[in-house]
DNA sequence: TGAACATATGAGCAATTATTCATATGATAA
DNA sequence: TTATCATATGAATAATTGCTCATATGTTCA
């Protein structure tokens, strides 16, 4: 007979959190899981930069990062203003940075 | 004419890590972008697990599982140990929670 | 109003990827 | 050895997704 677990399953089972929360957790770290959002990302770690400046800077199309910052602020990971022509994006919160630095001492250890 | 920048990306290009490092950093995000994956984390949150009781756990097919169990472990994101016909898997660092922590606050705060 | 600049967006394509299915490997006990 | 349990793995499929292209929206200035 196959092994049996049920006393360990039911322990775990009422620790994790639901599965919509999950779900979000699962969808918010696909954000950080692109190359191209990482280094839009690195680049507002400091300042705010306006969208054809990123675009520039990656050496991109300004289509291609026009949609990727559509995606982090969906995601609430960038804020943005405008001022005339031009909009301004900046990272949102510091979760952003932190979450950036534990990945990055992940790699480097 | 369009505006210009490049004084800004001088600037930031300058503290911006290498190409490598960044796509690095995306590749380990993207594994925590599996709610299947998010799940086997949390699962061995507090304590090692068999993979059969991380299948029944999750309701999913013992392959399944298997398959992310690779992944997790090609990133060094968890180990594992032999004991008989059994193998046991656990998280590898204290980095792995603390990404998740990270994102969870993120999204509850 | 019209022209130029800055950004946003919808559709389509190409590439990636999570799961399933079948099967292989490894270990134990009879 | 043979049977069974535990896990791993290769191939195939279905679904997701990042970029491009064309175009739309919004703003400023002449």
């Amino acid at each position: 007979m196959p092994h049996n677990h049920d006393a360990l399953l039911e322990h775990v089972k009422a620790d994790m959190p639901a599965d919509e929360l999950l779900q979000d957790l699962g969808d918010l770290f696909k954000i950080f899981g692109d190359t191209t959002r990482i280094k839009i990302m690195y680049a507002l770690y400091e300042d705010e930069m306006c969208v054809c400046a990123i675009a520039d800077l990656l050496g991109m199309t300004q289509s291609a990062i026009s949609h990727q910052l559509k995606v982090l602020k969906a995601a609430n990971l960038v804020e943005s203003r405008r001022e005339g022509k031009t909009i301004y994006y900046r990272l949102a919160d510091e979760h952003v940075k932190s979450i950036i630095a534990q990945g990055y001492e992940h790699l480097t250890e």
